[in-house]
DNA sequence: TCCTTTTAGTAAACCGGTTTATTTTATAAA
DNA sequence: TTTATAAAATAAACCGGTTTACTAAAAGGA
């Protein structure tokens, strides 16, 4: 009775052959009779057949399928991005393969590969540090891949950022102007990805031009409480209003709590400003000031430019810059 | 030159035959000579040859492919869960396929077929609340499915939920002791999602066996916090210790802001707890009481048990009871 | 030396579709 | 009525692997 149901299955039913039924599936209609079309439709729906895509992908050489790979799905901006990457992606009939790299190079390697035989039509990257090494083996695919808040050298040459280095700029002269007379600038070892480059270089570049000093401390993902609050502790004068500024959105929360025994000095003699739009932000006392990636429309048009290149069509920029938006809140004045 | 390299060619360089080169790959040596596995070692790795992972799962009726639906990737519970799932499934060399819900069963058996039809070996539900209405659909497939937070009725049975029911009534009782007199539970509109079933139950039949009265306030996805502060304002009693029970995880920000305006009576007089490890509960001034679900644990369990059903295995128990833990921070006294 | 068994290796069918080239049937033109 | 042309339908090759069933060569036993 219950044959395992497949085209052949359905064109036997029907009384027709594979080939028609494979038309019809892909509605190429013109090519056959009305009564034909209808008695295929018909078999199709009472046998509840279900073309198998693993298939189709074989031997069409597309499998309306991409691959994102993120540093870590619990962080809010990959969230909001793999939100935004999937809305277009559904839309135009493509599911998504996710990886998380941990943000580091190994993984994300691995992580490429596999996807790499499952077929991926393309790949959106948000790269670790050192994608470089790997640009080339995504390369040797010969799949388009659009990177995100990183211009990758591939030969297309596809990305989307956020314009850290205007944002970051502004942020500068409007600290200084509401008062901050010294800075200090809170970063991971600043390493070649470029968004961390463009977010320090220029906010450092703009402080110069000002003429604010501006100390860097540096710190990792296990650096404790205590000891950032020693630091700041040693570091900040009672008599000069500094502003911290955390160019790493996983440090904000990090350093909010190392600064809480200087918590009533807020936003007066110390400043606080950071990354993304992280919903505690809104939520502590005080609101934490921050500057917003789009990370949701920045998932958008990645995605939008990947299908464009995918179905070798033209219609989106292949590289686009958005805008970043500064809030202000209880943290700064 | 630039043959595109397929296990053909594999085959023709090292001079064997596609069936030995096959045997080679799934690690099958024991049929061959030393010399021969090692030639087409050679040959794989200078020609950088890669498997099609499509191909293989077309004939050996395996994908090595998780489908994966949550109701929404942003919120902090699903992305935890996806996490946890993620981290099993890369060990155990299979890879996920995600898609969001949005919370709606259309969307939801939309995302079942498309996985249905890329081959998924199994799948891990959040489901909506009426799952029933797919269940057919994903039983059709005969296809594992392990389902979170809601003892489905497929036939094998398998999931993996949280102690609500536990965990709710353990609640009730602390916070009575701590002098609460009055409850009052805000929830969206009670469906059939077990989930919610049993925090509402429990918690109201918790309190009746305490003898301590409670009113339900229904909430929705688009209640303004106006609306809802005027709701505090006519039903909290200053004279009157009040707790407020949050249900659902989406609205326990949205209350913490409608209770803006009694701030200086949280927690003496007004209480607050709510579910999900949410990171702003932690930020939040006062900070938010919270029972956390191990959302994390509860992704890799799940992804255990699937993996045990897809392989044949049988080391997991089916289902599965994981512990919440109840957080009493400054929002509770 | 001849026969049996083991080892190493391969041809060919299959998985479930797409696509090209070709045939059959219907319709229009001569 | 015959022929040219268009419309409808199909056979067969292909996509890149797995697997079953079979063969050739080497080793062991009598």
């Amino acid at each position: 009775m219950s044959e395992k149901i497949t085209i052949k299955e359905i064109a036997r039913i029907s009384g027709t052959s594979k080939t028609t039924v494979s038309f019809y599936l892909n509605g190429k209609t013109e090519k056959m009779s009305r009564e034909t079309a209808q008695r295929i439709q018909e078999v199709i729906e009472q046998t509840g057949y279900r073309p198998s895509a693993l298939a189709r992908s074989l031997s069409a050489k597309h499998s309306r399928l991409i691959g994102v790979i993120i540093g870590d799905i619990t962080n809010s901006f990959a969230n909001q991005l793999v939100k935004g990457i999937e809305t277009i992606a559904v839309q135009a009939g493509y599911q998504l393969m996710i990886s998380s790299s941990g943000y580091d190079v190994e993984r994300e390697a691995q992580a490429v590969e596999r996807m790499m035989q499952m077929g991926v039509d393309g790949f959106i990257v948000q790269p670790t540090m050192e994608f470089e090494k790997i640009e080339k083996k995504i390369q040797s695919a010969a799949k388009p891949v659009v990177s995100i808040d990183s211009q990758s050298r591939t030969p297309r040459g596809m990305w989307v950022k956020t314009n850290n280095d205007e944002a970051v700029r502004e942020a500068a002269e409007l600290l200084s102007a509401a008062g901050y007379e010294k800075f200090l600038l809170l970063t991971a070892e600043p390493g070649i990805l470029s968004t961390r480059m463009e977010r320090t270089g220029g906010f450092l570049d703009e402080l110069r031009r000002l003429n604010r000093p501006c100390e860097v401390v540096i710190l990792s993902e296990n650096t404790e409480a205590e000891e950032l609050t020693a630091a700041f502790q040693e570091r900040l004068d009672p008599m000069v209003p500094t502003c911290l500024f955390v160019v790493n959105c996983w440090a904000l929360p990090k350093v909010y709590l190392a600064l809480q025994p200087f918590r009533e000095k807020i936003p007066h003699q110390i400043g606080l400003i950071g990354f993304d739009n992280q919903e505690w932000t809104g939520f502590s006392s005080p609101t934490v000031s921050a500057i917003h990636q789009p990370a949701d429309t920045e998932g958008k048009h990645a995605c939008r430019i990947l299908l464009d290149a995918i179905e070798g069509r033209n219609e989106e920029a292949p590289n686009q810059i958005l805008k970043c938006t500064i809030h202000f809140r209880e943290s700064t004045r």
